[in-house]
DNA sequence: GTTCGATACTTCGGACTTGACAGTATAAAC
DNA sequence: GTTTATACTGTCAAGTCCGAAGTATCGAAC
């Protein structure tokens, strides 16, 4: 893609443009929308099974509310799954189903290029 | 970060678990992270140069403020171009810079795969 | 027997984000 | 003079997010 599909004519637009209808996306978009959504996905996928100080300790300075607010939408959601062990002092257990490992294979390459964009930043030069 | 290594006896997992941190995500995903942010690349990516309103069309009822702003942050993150023509009434074509259209390409397998998952969501089906 | 420590959360008030809807600017068409 | 079209901006209410502090449990320490 990215190379004007269809403009053969010389009109630069407006001809039989297909507008596509980007509703139905509601329901999962929404959910990944959340602040940190889609970073606690791959944080599971990266750790396996993973405790909740651990998803806590990855992220720099996540609120406890949010966080905990966002792992029960993704549990809720169907792409966490979540264990609790019946121990003193009690332990907790997050990780992916099925829907979630599909979903973090896709989030993947947007964290990772996320990262480089990160990474070759120069602090100050875009202006802020 | 640190945790118990010596664990062994009582955890079903935790060898040398390594804690990648996910902190210097921050600028990219923040931006994303916004509501339609994610969307807004892959329509326009989708229909090239786009107009403001064929945006606001691609989506059901997104509220004209929330757009705007998205579309604002956007433009100003480096991932859309914005070029306004003296015309009347107004004309205003976004599209994707370099960066963006990297980025539509790590999106769009989320957007497809999302829309798969809304088709063939049965309601009522998950178990609330 | 009282306090301490560990984990996984809640609760709270205030700050920030979003939504709905009305309004603005301009010039051609009627 | 009024209407039409586009791309926004303004305002206010509702929703969401934040950090800090508090809750619950039970064994271990004192």
């Amino acid at each position: 893609m990215g190379e004007t599909p269809d403009t053969s004519t010389d009109a630069p637009n407006s001809q039989n443009r297909e507008i596509v209808c980007y509703c139905p996306l509601g329901g999962v978009m929404d959910i990944l929308s959340r602040r940190y959504a889609m970073q606690v996905i791959c944080v599971v996928g990266a750790i396996g099974p993973a405790r909740y100080s651990e998803i806590e300790d990855a992220f720099g300075g996540v609120s406890s509310s949010t966080l905990s607010t966002r792992l029960d939408e993704l549990v809720e959601a169907g792409y966490l799954s979540r264990e609790q062990y019946a121990e003193i002092p009690p332990r907790v257990e997050y990780d992916l189903t099925a829907s979630g490992e599909q979903l973090c294979q896709r989030l993947d390459p947007i964290l990772e290029w996320a990262e480089e964009q990160e990474a070759g930043r120069v602090p100050g030069e875009d202006g802020t």
